[in-house]
DNA sequence: TAGACTATCTTTAGTTT
DNA sequence: TAAACTAAAGATAGTCT
């Protein structure tokens, strides 16, 4: 009865995995892994944290907690709440959660983490529901709010690059390697402005 | 002569962590521990990952691997190679692997933890003479190179994000909701040409 | 107070189903 | 092809310094 078939966990050397397959099964398990403890180190901690991953593809794996929406209010300091696409749950599920092209796991990660420890079985028939129910539509609008997210951070990403520009226009005399150009501060004004 | 002090590890609660100190301790141990994880898929699995932490303070740690610089060519498809700021070596160490204001490990991670795993002795050795070398213009020359990465990276995205809105705005008539704000293209194609 | 320690918890490499 | 399994490797909570 009692098996002893597999030798456990094996020590590997740091370095590029040669074999496409096991390579692929290691990022898929070792990206589960990091994401993870992204979400119990932001439920933890209070932090918020942003996480994205580039494959070999170029496809991006992305994670984001509490949410990419918390974060960029926080940084731009808003205090209106933005509301999420919709409040039908099924819709919030596969507008948040589940990137139905890439079985994503994304906004509120670690909520979903939870749920998938305690609640698993529920979880899966979800799963299947939304499996059921998509359509192109329903990506289409993803999409969307992902661009609306990468508007909002990069916004403020702007303002810091102007203050950074404008502070080293003051302190630099001109010389060339350091001086900076004014158009890309007034640039940036102008974006900023919109 | 056995010590057997600690308890160990113990289980604790998916939750916020109410003491302040052990929450301290807790991020700073996890946030390495994230770090290391992210560096190691990186290596293995030959992706590209970035990842940044926000505290509750605002403060950001941020996690590139191979290298920020990698990712941003990858992405704006330059063949040309980007210098470092500086060939020698203890400048490029202090540059690019060690704030020394925050103690925040950045740049190619993965290859200092091999490093710090195989040779800790010996980089702690070094660590000593940077922090004795360390000056105010050193850490201005860092956040410098910071700011270079921030803008190559803003053009990256902002290509994206007209991309975006110019193809909403060819499949969208002009209900008020989803308009696409035609000024924002027109300023990003500023932005990006300069 | 930041680092060292250690027993235990958690992740995952290799294997089987 | 993916999911389940198992035991070793690795991370870390609590403690002490």
């Amino acid at each position: 009865m009692a098996k002893k078939s597999s030798a456990g966990r094996q020590k590997i050397e740091l370095k590029r995995i040669d074999n496409e397959r096991v390579r692929s099964v290691t990022l898929s398990k070792r990206h589960g892994g990091l994401f993870k403890k992204a979400g119990e180190l932001a439920t933890l901690c209070g932090v918020h944290i942003a996480i994205t991953v580039f494959t070999v593809g170029g496809k991006p794996l992305s994670f984001g907690s509490p949410s990419l929406w918390s974060v960029i209010n926080k940084f731009l300091n808003l205090n209106q709440v933005v509301d999420q696409p919709s409040n039908n749950n099924i819709n919030k599920f596969i507008n948040t959660y589940y990137d139905p092209k890439h079985k994503e796991l994304n906004l509120e990660f670690n909520k979903v983490n939870v749920q998938l420890t305690n609640e698993k079985k529920k979880l899966q028939m979800l799963d299947e529901s939304v499996k059921a129910l998509i359509g192109g539509k329903t990506y289409e609008e993803y999409l969307d709010s992902i661009a609306i997210n990468e508007f909002a951070q990069l916004k403020y990403k702007l303002k810091e690059l102007k203050t950074h520009l404008e502070h080293k226009r003051d302190m630099t005399s001109g010389s060339s390697a350091d001086r900076v150009d004014l158009s890309k501060i007034t640039a940036a004004d102008d974006f900023l402005k919109l």
